[in-house]
DNA sequence: AAAATAAGT
């Protein structure tokens, strides 16, 4: 029996009992009770202004604060008032994968049906739908896949575009498509007499007009009645008037949200060391401030378990009667379990402290929250298109941001936002994030793109448009990859395959290799443990064990094949106890084993799903799925044919480089190569920390490259007057040079200065050779479009030679 | 010898 001291009740030492479980309202209290809540919402009054706005325009921004209803409302009032006629639907989008269950659950309620018929979702792996379905929840990733079924989206009357403000990629590039597929089907109801035809604004017809791909669509979808797509955009205030702009000066309306005021404080001084603030910040609302508890954004799991320390630290020093504070945690990578944590209430008298990255800004909303301290900086992805390198680097908040983090403070009651940097700082920032699309690259967007007919990349009307530099690298690499051809054309039937897959394109692309390299049972675990993040969990007080335990799984030949042996092990864990009856259930099994591993249970099953999923598809397609069976020499092979980009070679000094970008790179420290150091590798990623680290690596075979990547690792280069050729002589490779007399002269130079190894970018390329002493770059030579990079010592003149 | 923000098909 546990004392009462130890007892854990949320809000004192009585247990209390209600008798509402044994008495469930009844079906009719219920639902008075839901009409009721849904005549409170502010939303409600407007109800019918607002279907006739809709009506009226065919794009309309609805400006809404949280807690006003429009997620859930505005689709009722549209089914009520029509916009389901003749069997359609309307759509509504959502960024996130919970927000579209939990929303459609709740209308479903609200609309007393069940789950799946009148109202249904459907997210990745999850389709709760049905023929009847006529108010659909999904992501917005998900109705992108489905308009490459359905280009033209016809089974919608309307779609709504929940969260537009948050920009992310898919929100971005739906947007453009919409724009697209509404203008044409509002060219098909006005005038489908001149389908084909563009009009100009005085009405009379202009040239025939066979650059938009909708209108083949179009053609094909003559017989079929279909209204105009009616599009809501709903968006938090600042960014409403983009929208506006971008939809043709769309109108927009404003509905009131429940939110209750929250205060903001600013430093009065600019402050150095923000984690340093946001400790004396803690304290001092601890100290003077009403109970309620603090929420505070930081930027990563690292800073977050340092904060945490921090506090215990001074806790300590503190007397025993203000020691009534608990820290709780919460960022992604942590085990779903613990996440839970966070909305336990603290303990009666205590205050409870969520140190949280920006998690906690829209995905998770923890209730008790009364005050909110924002250090102003948060980790965003960054792109490089030259290197074709992203990264993760702190940087300042939006105002867009620093507001919805305050608004955290006051979901219900009055709140207080304490902002660790000056008001003057605040004028300075951004008004919004900049947009994902701008921050990324590109190459599933535009591979999409392709198969949906967009041909023009560069003319494609993007709400935001991307670096020319951004979209022409993911061009280049999906020529490389065979998706695209050389007139930039998606390529039949390599490119729409990859298109048509839920993956990195460079993943189709191993797949597809993969059939007829006849390892394709092995890639599609290989490419579905790639897809998804932190497979191993090192905890940083049990690190000698976790590494133990991922010993058992090591493949001496690489990360690929480590985690093909984790990915096997489970399924045959949960293959014997199936057949076992009366053991524990098997999902249970696999979570002991996963801790006993150290593996993280919640990535391992996002695996198998995709798994499933994209095995399925690569059957659909017809690809034959073979094992190699222990012949891991074609597996290496087939990955060396697909991720020739990712190409590193070994230099003296024990570090590598990758011959694409040039980079010097180093192996990460958590791949099974680490402290192996052979002489070429491929890998799956380019990070950038402490140094440039290559993750996900196999060891394979340099001659590889150029026998199973020549549209890359090309030998010969006649239209610049140079060849080289890589011959095969006793291990080494030896260098021929076929230079005009021009090119003659600048081989001179190189000479002169006694250079050695060679760089030849075709598009950019090669083998940086026989290297020794120090490896920079010591000469950048152009020749024409390509580029010469001379390193080092090493080459003389008699390993130089001229050919006849 | 390092350290993933969060979200999605």
């Amino acid at each position: 029996m546990p004392s009462m001291a130890e007892s854990q009740q949320p809000n004192g030492n009585i247990s209390f009992k209600n008798n509402r479980n044994n008495n469930k309202p009844s079906f009719f209290a219920r639902r008075k009770k839901i009409l009721e809540h849904r005549r409170s919402l502010p939303i409600a009054s407007v109800e019918r202004r607002l279907v006739e706005e809709v009506q009226k325009h065919d794009v309309l921004i609805i400006v809404g604060e949280t807690g006003s209803g429009k997620t859930t409302q505005i689709p009722q009032f549209l089914s009520d008032s029509g916009f389901c006629r003749d069997g359609k639907t309307i759509g509504v989008t959502q960024p996130r994968r919970v927000a579209a269950v939990t929303v459609a659950k709740r209308v479903a309620e609200e609309c007393g049906v069940e789950l799946g018929q009148k109202v249904g979702y459907s997210i990745r792996f999850e389709d709760v739908t049905s023929s009847s379905t006529r108010i659909k929840y999904m992501t917005d990733g998900l109705l992108l896949r489905e308009a490459l079924l359905d280009p033209y989206l016809s089974r919608y009357s309307v779609i709504v575009v929940d969260e537009a403000h948050e920009r992310t990629v898919h929100t971005d590039v739906l947007l453009g498509l919409l724009k697209k597929v509404q203008n044409v089907r509002s060219k098909y109801v006005k005038d489908h007499t001149s389908i084909g035809h563009k009009r100009a604004s005085n009405g009379t017809i202009l040239e025939k007009e066979n650059t938009d791909p909708c209108i083949g669509v179009l053609k094909q979808c003559q017989g079929r009645k279909l209204p105009p797509l009616k599009l809501i955009i709903m968006s938090a205030s600042l960014d409403a008037h983009v929208f506006s702009e971008y939809f043709g000066g769309a109108k927009a309306v404003r509905v009131l949200g429940r939110q209750f005021p929250v205060d903001v404080f600013y430093t009065v001084d600019p402050q150095t060391d923000y984690l340093d603030s946001a400790l004396v910040t803690i304290f001092q609302i601890h100290s003077e401030e009403a109970p309620g508890d603090i929420l505070v954004f930081l930027t990563g799991q690292e800073e977050i378990e340092s904060v945490e320390k921090q506090i215990h630290e001074n806790l300590q020093r503190l007397p025993e009667e203000k020691r009534n504070m608990k820290t709780v945690t919460i960022f992604s990578s942590l085990p779903s379990e613990q996440q839970m944590r966070v909305f336990a209430p603290a303990p009666a008298g205590f205050r409870k402290i969520i140190l949280a990255t920006n998690i906690a800004e829209t995905s998770v909303t923890i209730p008790g929250i009364k005050y909110v301290i924002d250090p102003g900086v948060v980790k965003a992805r960054s792109y490089d298109p030259v290197k074709g390198m992203e990264s993760l680097i702190i940087v300042p908040t939006s105002k867009a941001q620093a507001i919805q983090r305050s608004g955290r403070a006051g979901r219900e009651g009055p709140g207080k936002c304490f902002r660790l940097y000056p008001e003057s700082e605040y004028e300075k920032l951004e008004d919004s994030t900049k947009p994902e699309i701008k921050r990324c690259n590109l190459s599933n967007v535009i591979l999409q793109l392709k198969a949906l007919g967009v041909d023009d990349i560069f003319g494609f009307d993007f709400i935001e448009k991307p670096s020319r530099a951004a979209i022409k690298k993911s061009l280049e690499e999906l020529i490389l990859l065979g998706a695209l051809t050389d007139e930039l054309k998606l390529s039949d039937p390599v490119g729409r395959q990859m298109a048509r897959l839920p993956l990195d394109p460079v993943y189709s692309k191993a797949l597809i290799l993969a059939s007829q390299f006849k390892c394709l049972d092995e890639m599609l675990i290989a490419v579905a443990m790639l897809s998804v993040e932190s497979i191993f969990y090192e905890p940083r007080e049990k690190l000698d064990e976790a590494r133990t335990a991922k010993k058992c799984f090591a493949s001496s030949e690489g990360d690929h094949l480590t985690l093909i042996n984790v990915y096997r092990t489970s399924i045959e864990l949960l293959e014997k106890r199936k057949s076992e009856v009366g053991k524990e259930k098997p999902e249970k099994i696999l979570r002991k084993w996963c801790k006993e591993n150290f593996i993280n249970n919640r990535s391992l099953r996002h695996a198998r799903d995709i798994h499933s999923q994209i095995r399925r598809h690569v059957e659909q397609m017809g690809l034959c799925i073979s094992s190699c069976g222990d012949d891991t020499l074609q597996f290496r092979r087939c990955l060396a044919a697909a991720f020739f980009l990712n190409a590193a070679l070994k230099q003296p000094d024990g570090t590598y480089r990758a011959l694409a970008s040039g980079e010097v790179v180093q192996i990460h420290p958590t791949s099974v190569l680490f402290r192996t150091k052979a002489d070429c590798i491929i890998f799956n990623e380019f990070v950038k920390t402490t140094n440039k680290y290559i993750r996900n690596i196999t060891i394979i075979d340099g001659f590889w490259l150029t026998e199973l990547a020549p549209q890359y690792y090309a030998k010969q280069d006649y239209s610049q007057s140079i060849s080289l050729h890589f011959c095969i002589g006793t291990g080494k490779l030896v260098l021929n040079i076929l230079p005009d007399k021009e090119q003659r002269n600048k081989k001179n130079r190189l000479t002169n200065q006694n250079a050695c190894g060679f760089t030849f970018l075709s598009r950019y390329l090669l083998f940086p050779f026989e290297m020794s002493g120090h490896d920079e770059i010591v000469s950048m030579m152009e020749f024409g479009k390509h580029k010469l990079g001379i390193y080092g010592n090493l080459l003389t003149s008699d390993d130089f030679k001229y050919g006849s």
